[in-house]
DNA sequence: TTTTATTTTCAATAAATTTTGAAAATAAAG
DNA sequence: CTTTATTTTCAAAATTTATTGAAAATAAAA
C-alpha cells in the first residue's frame, strides 16, 4: 500500500469512528490529518487535503482547539496560522475524557442529584430513586 | 419535586446524553423509561409516555434488544409484548462497552492493522506508521 | 378458516446537523 | 493611512438522520 492510500484510509476511518461517538466527521478527520503530519499545517493545507470549504475548516479547527487537542503554532516569517496535534495518545485520551466529563457527564450528574428530591414512597418512586442513585454512584 | 417531573427530567437528560455519544435520542429515552420502571412496559406504554409513533417505538426497542440491553418478557394471558431493561448498572456498562467495541473499535483496529503495510521511509511515512501503531496499541 | 390484535416495514416527510461561500472583521505590510 | 492577506462569521443550501403513519406481515383467538 502506498502512503497516499494509507493516509486516506486512516482519515476516513477516523472520521467514521468520530461520527459514531458524536463527534463531527470533519472535526475527527482534521484531527487525524494533524496527528499523522510531521509538520504543522495551515487552514489551506487542510482544506485542500480534505476538500472542504474555508468556513468548515476554520470552525472545526476552532472546535479542536476548544477541546484542547490542537494548538496554534507560530512560524516565524509566515503569515498564515499553523496548527498541530499532540502525538501522545494517552495524553489525548486524558484530554478527551476530561472534556467529555465536563461537557456531558457533569450535567447529567447534576440532574441525577436533583431528582433525588422526588417525594413519595410508591414502588415507582422507590425504583426511580434506586436507579438514579445507582447511576450517580456509577458515574 | 413530584415523581412525574423527576421522571421527565431524567428521561430528557438521558436522551440528551445519548445524543452526544452517538446514540439516538429516543433510543436512550426508551432505555431510561424502562430502567426506572418497576414493571415491564408495552409498546403502547412507551408510545404514550414519550409521545412517539408506533414505528419509532418499535424500531428503537428493536435496536435496544440488538444491543442486548433490553429484553422481551412474556406475560401470561397478555397479547402484547412486554419489555424490560436490566437494573444492574455495571452489567449495563459492560454490555454497552462490549457492543461498541464490536461495532466501532474492531473496524478501526482492522484499518490500523492494514495501513501498517504502507511502503516508504520518508518522515511522513515514519510519522504515519508511528502514530497509527500507537493508536493500535492504545486501543 | 376467518376475524381481530399486534408487530414490522419502509417510502415519504420532517427535523437536525453540517457545509458552503461570500461578506465582514481583523491583522500585517507597504 | 492604505492596501493586501488572512481569519471569522453566519444565513442559506445541502446533506444526513430521525420520525411518521399506513400498509403488509405475523400471530393469536374465535
Amino acid at each position: 500500500m502506498n502512503y497516499k492510500e494509507g493516509r486516506h484510509k486512516f482519515i476516513q476511518a477516523w472520521g467514521t469512528l468520530g461520527s459514531s461517538w458524536g463527534i463531527n466527521k470533519v472535526m475527527a478527520q482534521i484531527h487525524a490529518l494533524l496527528l499523522i503530519s510531521p509538520k504543522s499545517l495551515t487552514t489551506d493545507d487542510i482544506m485542500e487535503e480534505l476538500k472542504i470549504s474555508r468556513g468548515n475548516a476554520n470552525m472545526n479547527i476552532r472546535a479542536l482547539m476548544d477541546w484542547g487537542i490542537v494548538e496554534k503554532e507560530l512560524i516565524v516569517g509566515e503569515r498564515k496560522d499553523h496548527y498541530r496535534a499532540g502525538k501522545d495518545i494517552w495524553e489525548l485520551a486524558r484530554q478527551v475524557s476530561r472534556e467529555r466529563r465536563k461537557r456531558e457527564i457533569e450535567p447529567i450528574l447534576k440532574v441525577l442529584g436533583e431528582v433525588q428530591a422526588v417525594k413519595g414512597k410508591s414502588d415507582e418512586v422507590k425504583e426511580f430513586k434506586t436507579v438514579t442513585s445507582d447511576l450517580k454512584d456509577f458515574s
